[in-house]
DNA sequence: TCATTAAAGTTAT
DNA sequence: ATAACTTTAATGA
């Protein structure tokens, strides 16, 4: 969690409640707040011209929605949609700041919080660039696995559907398929009725 | 080699 | 039930 929940409570922020595939706030709006996830699970996603999804980040549990944009006078470059109810605690971005300015150790939090995402964003920043789709496909499941608490081989299930992985690689369904039956084949990952334990 | 299309089977809501 | 996801196969860039 990256601000206390009664902290933030005290500082005015609300609940709000999300039901699955509903918006919390879309390309092109301006950031007016500050959202941390109580419950529920949010993809932050765009659209390219012929109707293609492309994943920017899955969030969960204690993860803030967005909160780059609230340091610069720029418009959402992407959607936040909730992939199951939610219970999002909000905050206006004026009483976000002012937190911010008396509280220096939720500030660092708030720091370390962007550093990882800007962290994902480095690394497959460059996987995007690889040509080949396993390593696509193994750094992206090293970054999920670097998060799960036991390091045996094969304990580590993808929270993923292919789908998904497909749509933050920008490989097509079929393909990451593929690679990962490849993957199966050279022992590098174990699938049981259809999850992937990496 | 990978994307795309199509078609069919499977799972989740 | 219906939509979303998974899988296989054929074709084309």
């Amino acid at each position: 969690m990256v601000i206390n929940h009664k902290i933030l409570e005290n500082a005015g922020a609300i609940i709000k409640n999300y039901i699955a595939s509903e918006n919390i706030f879309t390309e092109g709006e301006s950031a007016n707040y500050y959202f941390q996830i109580v419950s529920g699970n949010v993809k932050m996603n765009n659209y390219d011209e012929s109707g293609k999804e492309s994943i920017q980040h899955l969030l969960e549990k204690g993860d803030c929605i967005g909160e780059s944009l609230l340091f610069v006078d720029r418009s959402y470059p992407m959607n936040a949609v909730a992939l199951n109810s939610c219970e999002i605690l909000s905050l206006t971005k004026e009483k976000f700041l002012a937190l911010l300015k008396e509280n220096p150790k939720i500030c660092f939090e708030m720091n370390k919080s962007i550093s990882e995402k800007l962290y994902y964003k480095q690394i497959m920043a460059q996987n995007m660039c690889t040509q080949s789709p396993t390593v696509k496909l193994k750094t992206l499941m090293d970054y999920m696995k670097s998060f799960g608490c036991v390091e045996k081989r094969f304990t580590f299930q993808i929270p993923l559907t292919r789908q998904q992985m497909a749509n933050l690689t920008g490989l097509c369904v079929e393909t990451v398929i593929r690679a990962l039956k490849k993957m199966e084949r050279d022992g590098k990952l174990l699938t049981e009725n259809g999850k992937i334990l990496y």
